[in-house]
RNA sequence: GGGCGAUUAGCUCAGAGGUAGAGCACUACCUUGACACGGUAGGGGUCACUGGUUCGAUUCCAGUAUCGCCCA
């Protein structure tokens, strides 16, 4: 084995093992509880990005636990179609080469964009191959594939015959730049500064009063004021009581437009008067249907303005902007300017302000579907973790808007609807009729019974939103609506779904709503959410604001294992954010590096059990006679025990972060840095070995061997390669015999030893003392000298005692002595270095070698210090409420830490004056 | 405006009603028969602030400040 591990060669080579032994493609009939993970789909557009590389090693940590543990275990991966974001990138491309989709046509762009995606859509799901992802590919799905898209049409055609979609006209979020609706979702809302400017509204003649001449509104778009078809006022606000259902005249158009009273206005807003355009603001939209106002649309689809704005035909919305405030200036009518910051909604993938308006879309109801998911909810289904995001989803459904979702685009799930042109003339109006179908054929008979043999029928052009059809991802992918499929029945409802907070009201709550419809049942028993990844800064990485980290870059330097470790380990319990720590410079992160220490220190434990366990036939399923084990042997497979039982309960709860963070704890300090520097001794017993020293060997590499192997299948969730890799070493076993398939390590009880693990802590702290005294004194690590413990504990000196031949080694004595302090008080008068840990003092007498300034120096800290923790103690033990009302351990606990401080302080005084 | 989170060592973050922890960074020593991607020993914190509950608060509660996110 070479000295450093080489993460690269090893993870391309176990990721092509695992994939071609097919050991992630579950055999449905299998036995076994089954356990099923779908993935996220990711973006068939994308390239893997940090969320991708998080969301990844925390679903694959799962599924492989949960595959060690023995279940039937489903992970099946898959991308969507990203119908925006695919459109987008080739609309772009034809731009280039100088033609556009009318030209085009729909058939020869469809058959462009498979081609398109043909190519380029695999890339992510390799980038996905080189996390180690344990998932299914066998089973990959993708959104528009003819099965899913039939669920997709099967989908749309259950949901209208419930009555649960419909068509109508809506204002909905117009996205010029993309030439289609989007849903509220895809909207964002910036802090915009703009201004708001001050109009006067004349009143028309026949409804002046006294002194009023006019209305003053104030807007922030004065462009639409071409479609004003009202003035609101409050109905409370006495300053225009008397102009309620008066007229006034619209500047520039010159309509007269009614004053109205709505509760919505505020009154502390502006003027208190508001204009109010129907066909194009969500609020005007309510006022004007709660009034009965005319909707009077004055832009084109393009952000361009049209007929109705008159003069100003033609503009693009932000230059019909300039020139109506010119023009109503050059009128006076303008009052005055402010500055003025505002939320504008911007479309998400176009990133230009939506626009509200008017067109006629298809829209899902969610009210009943949403009820279904709250009832569901109070049963605690699905369960969220952590629990505060249920609260998140609960008000999003409590509060819910219908979905629009339908998008004037070509690339996705077409509409299945037909109209039926012949009933209006052959032309597509808002009265046509429809009908919905799963296929053209259907469409044709189902109008035929409605509206006679000789229909002409004609399809919907738009597409579904790719949300729809994500809705159904885990009951589409495994085979739905297909009641008998075999993977449905065994695997279906998934066990959990793991992704980040960002998308619970996108996804998570579109499937649970799709599910409840569809098939009765939640579609996952729980929902683990997770943060975001985020920069060196504390900044969300996205595309846009380019400070996405390359995970491969990462993966690259350090290793997948260690990507993973390093981002799981970061966790916290609460499902926080984690922030990575990466320097552009150098492509340098020192949270993976640690962990790619780690690794390296994991390969190098390894590599000295292989150097060290010798050429003996070494069987890991082998029973170890507990008789025969030394004190560190059972202090070792006490805390294996421990960290095998926390691990695995960790592992079940999602306490990940806690999983790694434990592990890397039992595998560097109480395995390398303490359990290996206690057994060299004993595996390297010298050139003429006893019978019993050779003895003594074989049980700590048998040891040696058993905590290693049960490490590496604690770790393989987290450290798939690794340690796959390190078990092949280790164990020698065929290369199609996986650990990946092994089973979780027994947890056996009887290990546990709490006792010894805290006398442990004990003699850890003894061989640190003499350490101390040790670097203190400036001794070579070669030199040995005497070393003498003096203690009036008597189980110290028992476990000291036994544990000679350990302390020796480790700290480098010639000799050992453990004394009673009776006994001792001829020693204690040597010219010796001393230092006192708890109640042990510990001489090492080595006259002349000491600066007996620096010892006293050394003595007086220590006396300090027990000295403040004396005060400390007694005087809370001196509170008589503490007595009386804190807990009697907690009390006897601050006594006999009392006791302690107090002997440790006696010690280090009685040393002082041996040294003056 | 409503809601949610964060604030602990130089940095990134754990933590728990009973004298503050890790990793990285830092200091000193060490190429010792696994590992310098390493070892040993160290130094380093008024746990954001103000009140309250409590024998005891960094931890629980209320408020304040700053930062971030979601919804309007």
């Amino acid at each position: 084995m070479p000295k450093t591990y080489d993460s690269a060669g090893t993870e391309n080579r176990w990721q092509r093992i695992w994939e071609q032994s097919g050991a992630f493609h579950p055999d449905p009939k299998a036995s076994g509880e089954p356990f099923s993970v779908v993935i996220p789909p990711p973006n068939v557009t994308g390239s893997l990005h940090m969320g991708h590389a998080f969301n990844t090693a925390l679903i694959d940590t799962i599924v492989r636990f949960q595959r060690l543990q023995g279940k039937n275990v489903l992970c099946l991966p898959g991308t969507d179609h990203a119908s925006i974001a695919v459109q987008t990138i080739l609309e772009r491309q034809l731009k280039k080469e100088g033609t556009n989709l009318d030209q085009l046509g729909r058939e020869a762009f469809l058959a462009k964009a498979w081609a398109w995606k043909a190519e380029s859509g695999g890339k992510i799901v390799d980038q996905l191959r080189r996390l180690g992802y344990s998932v299914d590919w066998r089973r990959e799905r993708f959104t528009l594939d003819k099965r899913l898209s039939a669920a997709v049409s099967q989908a749309f055609v259950r949901l209208h015959e419930q009555g649960l979609i419909y068509r109508g006209e809506y204002l909905v979020n117009w996205c010029p730049a993309s030439g289609s609706a989007v849903s509220d979702l895809e909207v964002e809302m910036k802090e915009v500064e703009g201004h708001l400017w001050h109009f006067r509204y004349p009143l028309a003649k026949t409804s002046l009063t006294d002194g009023a001449t006019h209305l003053e509104v104030a807007t922030t778009r004065p462009e639409t004021m071409l479609g004003d078809t009202a003035v609101a006022v409050n109905p409370l606000d006495e300053r225009y009581q008397h102009l309620i259902g008066k007229n006034l005249i619209l500047p520039l158009v010159g309509r007269q437009i009614p004053v109205v009273a709505d509760d919505h206005v505020d009154r502390d807003f502006g003027t208190g008067c508001v204009k109010v355009t129907p066909a194009h603001d969500p609020n005007d939209f309510a006022i004007g249907k709660r009034h009965g106002l005319p909707h009077v649309t004055v832009m084109n689809k393009d952000g361009t303005m049209n007929k109705h704005a008159g003069r100003f035909e033609g503009l693009d919305r932000f230059e019909a902007r300039e020139a109506v405030v010119k023009a109503l200036e050059e009128e006076g009518f303008l009052v005055k300017v402010e500055p003025h910051s505002h939320n504008v909604p911007f479309s998400d993938r176009g990133k230009v302000p939506v626009e509200p308006l008017l067109s006629t879309q298809w829209f899902v109801r969610m009210e009943p579907l949403a009820a279904r998911c709250r009832a569901h909810l109070v049963k605690g289904e699905p369960r969220f973790v952590p629990d505060r995001w249920e609260k998140v989803y609960r008000d999003w459904l409590t509060d819910i808007h219908d979905w629009c979702i339908s998008r004037q685009l070509w690339w996705g799930h077409r509409i299945p609807a037909w109209f039926v042109v012949s009933e209006t003339a052959g032309k597509l109006t808002n009265d046509t009729p429809y009908v919905v179908a799963c296929s053209d054929k259907e469409a044709l008979t189902k109008a035929r019974e409605r509206f006679g043999d000789s229909v002409e029928i004609q399809q919907d052009e738009d597409v579904l939103d790719t949300w729809f059809s994500s809705g159904l991802w885990p009951f589409s992918t495994l085979g739905w609506p297909d009641d008998s499929s075999i993977e449905l029945n065994r695997w279906y409802p998934t066990s959990t779904l793991v992704t980040g907070f960002d998308i619970i009201f996108f996804w998570v709550a579109r499937m649970t709503m799709m599910a409840g419809a569809f098939t009765g049942r939640m579609p996952f028993a729980d929902v683990y959410i997770h943060g975001l990844v985020r920069d060196e800064q504390n900044r969300k990485m996205s595309k846009s604001a380019g400070n996405g980290i390359d995970p491969l870059l990462l993966i690259e330097r350090y290793g997948t294992d260690a990507l993973r470790f390093a981002l799981v380990r970061e966790v916290a319990g609460a499902g926080q954010d984690i922030r990575l720590d990466y320097d552009r410079n150098s492509d340098t992160s020192a949270t993976v590096e640690a962990a790619r220490n780690f690794a390296n220190k994991l390969w190098n434990a390894t590599r000295f059990a292989l150097i060290n366990l010798g050429s003996q036939e070494l069987n890991i399923s082998e029973a170890i006679d507990p008789s025969t084990l030394q004190l560190s042997d059972r202090w070792i497979l006490s805390r294996l025990t421990r960290i095998n039982r926390d691990t695995a309960k960790r592992y079940e709860t999602y306490g990940l972060g806690e999983a790694a963070k434990g592990l890397y704890e039992f595998a560097w300090n109480d395995f390398c840095d303490w359990y290996l520097e206690l057994i060299k001794h004993r595996l390297n017993p010298g050139d003429n070995p006893t019978k019993d020293a050779l003895i003594d060997q074989s049980i700590a590499r048998k040891v040696l061997l058993k905590v290693l192997n049960e490490l590496f299948v604690l770790l393989h969730p987290l450290m798939p390669h690794l340690t796959e890799e390190l078990w092949h070493a280790l164990t020698n076993q065929a290369e199609d015999k996986l650990l990946a398939l092994q089973l979780w390590p027994e947890i056996d009880n009887s290990y546990l030893d709490e006792e010894l693990e805290s006398s442990f802590c004990e003699l850890f702290a003894s061989i640190r003392m003499v350490r101390n005294l040790r670097a203190v004194a400036g001794l070579k690590p070669s030199q040995e000298v005497p070393v003498c413990f003096i203690t009036a504990k008597k189980e110290l000196a028992v476990t000291l005692e036994k544990a000679q031949a350990d302390i020796q080694a480790l700290t480098r004595a010639s000799e050992l002595e453990v004394l009673d302090p009776k006994t001792a008080d001829s020693k204690a008068s040597i010219k010796a270095l001393a230092g006192v840990s708890g109640e042990l003092e510990v001489l090492l007498p080595i006259e002349g070698l000491v600066d007996l300034d620096d010892l006293r120096r050394r003595l007086e800290k220590d006396l300090a210090k027990a000295d403040k923790e004396i005060k400390v103690l007694s005087s809370r033990l001196a509170n008589p409420n503490f007595a009386q009302k804190a807990p009697p351990d907690v009390v006897s606990q601050c006594k006999v830490k009392l006791a302690e401080a107090e002997s440790q302080a006696s010690l280090a005084r009685k040393r002082l004056s041996d040294v003056e």
